[in-house]
DNA sequence: TTAGTTTGCGTCAGATTAACGCAAACAAAT
DNA sequence: ATTTGTTTGCGTTAATCTGACGCAAACTAA
């Protein structure tokens, strides 16, 4: 059996949707690219495979290189083929999408490049090579996934209020949801524990923190979210 | 703006995981193989994708080859990169599954090339490189998606009944499913409608004939179908 | 002190679910 | 031809779930 011969085979990347969550505002991280193609626009983060690593090792050193960590929620979101996806020639682009609560990122606030900005999702600016449909596409996901997963526990500090998380449900999903049919359908779902604290420095009927559930494995849970219709 | 140099890069392949269903069977297309690696062991379809060719494109070249047809149901899987995937060198794998009727491929049996061959999905055979993994990453892909999208129409014929549909079910489920819970929820989705025609050479009271409805584009229905436990 | 907001808990009519009954139309066996 | 079992279509019902929204205690702002 010998190895491959010289097949000339399509360029292969990775590029990163990953999302922040901050004061009731989803935002993807952008990248200002200083050299062409799309000298001065606006791409999502990526890089080039190397022969030696596994995706999660490329999805690792982009944003190592660009956010200074690289422990997060990371997920394969899809394998983009247009031909004439980038202008220099043929390159595949295997797309990740990755969670992060940038409030975590602040202590190693320095570590972030001068080259990569925080978004709004609903302010996206045209974006290099097919981007703008990666970015599509990986909104999408997290917009369904959350509905039956606990995805977006990742983007919340370690405990929560039932506000926030009903704020951070609503901005993923651009709509109303009733807040006490969401409470109930949260709580009876076992995704989250009270923990029976309250936030520092409040009096006593402050709002009661919650964490994620981590022993919870269910796997075909579905929220089924009401939207609000009136009030 | 230079195009890429010579990068290394790993090679890229197509694997298919093509789904037939048949006399209540669910099985999957496995390709005989007649040389290094794993010769004579079993793997999926699949082939290496060449420069100007789209995902697409690679995958009718493997389904013209093999099955003498090319024009089915095809949704990309997930990507595969298990640097040790392919003893012959690194090699990344896009996988895509398909669903076929074979009823539809026996006009053009004597097209369907010698060293494939249908298996049973509940008698997977050991496979060579990841194909096991990719396998079972499609068939929980079919589990998942036939219960919130009409995918598996693919798998009957134009017409069929009530019954058939409720067989398809419970064998790519593997489970069994209440017969007339299943045919309210069918029938209430809008998935299927009658035709009002009933097979060929039976009498009075055959099953009556559904046909997929084409017209229907809804994504987020639940079908929810509830396992018959007692009986 | 008053007026609004936030948070937690509750109510309730209507829809949905899961389990299963029943009979007409057929098929197979005697 | 009659009996017996199976298939197919259509119902029923109790328990549960959904979605809309009321209400008051604890807080905040004016």
């Amino acid at each position: 059996m010998k190895p491959f011969h010289s097949y000339r085979n399509p360029a292969l990347a990775i590029d990163l949707v990953v999302f922040g969550y901050n004061a009731k505002e989803l935002s993807v991280l952008l990248l200002k690219r200083n050299e062409e193609p799309f000298k001065g626009g606006w791409t999502l983060p990526g890089a080039f495979i190397q022969m030696d690593e596994r995706f999660s090792d490329t999805c690792s050193r982009i944003l190592r290189t660009k956010l200074g960590m690289d422990k997060l929620y990371l997920e394969q979101l899809y394998s983009f083929d247009d031909p004439a996806r980038d202008p220099r020639g043929r390159a595949i682009s295997v797309a990740y999408y990755a969670l992060v609560n940038p409030h975590k990122l602040e202590t190693a606030a320095s570590t972030m490049a001068g080259d990569v900005e925080w978004v709004d999702c609903r302010k996206m600016p045209q974006l290099g090579f097919d981007h703008k449909q990666i970015f599509k596409t990986a909104l999408q996901r997290l917009r369904s996934k959350i509905l039956y997963f606990p995805v977006g526990f990742e983007l919340l500090d370690e405990q929560f209020t039932m506000t926030e998380l009903h704020e951070l449900y609503e901005c993923i999903l651009d709509t109303s949801l009733d807040r006490r049919n969401f409470r109930r359908k949260i709580l009876d779902s076992e995704y989250i524990l009270p923990t029976g604290m309250k936030r520092e420095g409040l009096q006593n009927r402050a709002p009661e923190l919650y964490v994620f559930n981590k022993k919870l494995k269910r796997n075909n849970f579905q929220l089924n979210i009401p939207l609000s219709k009136g009030q």
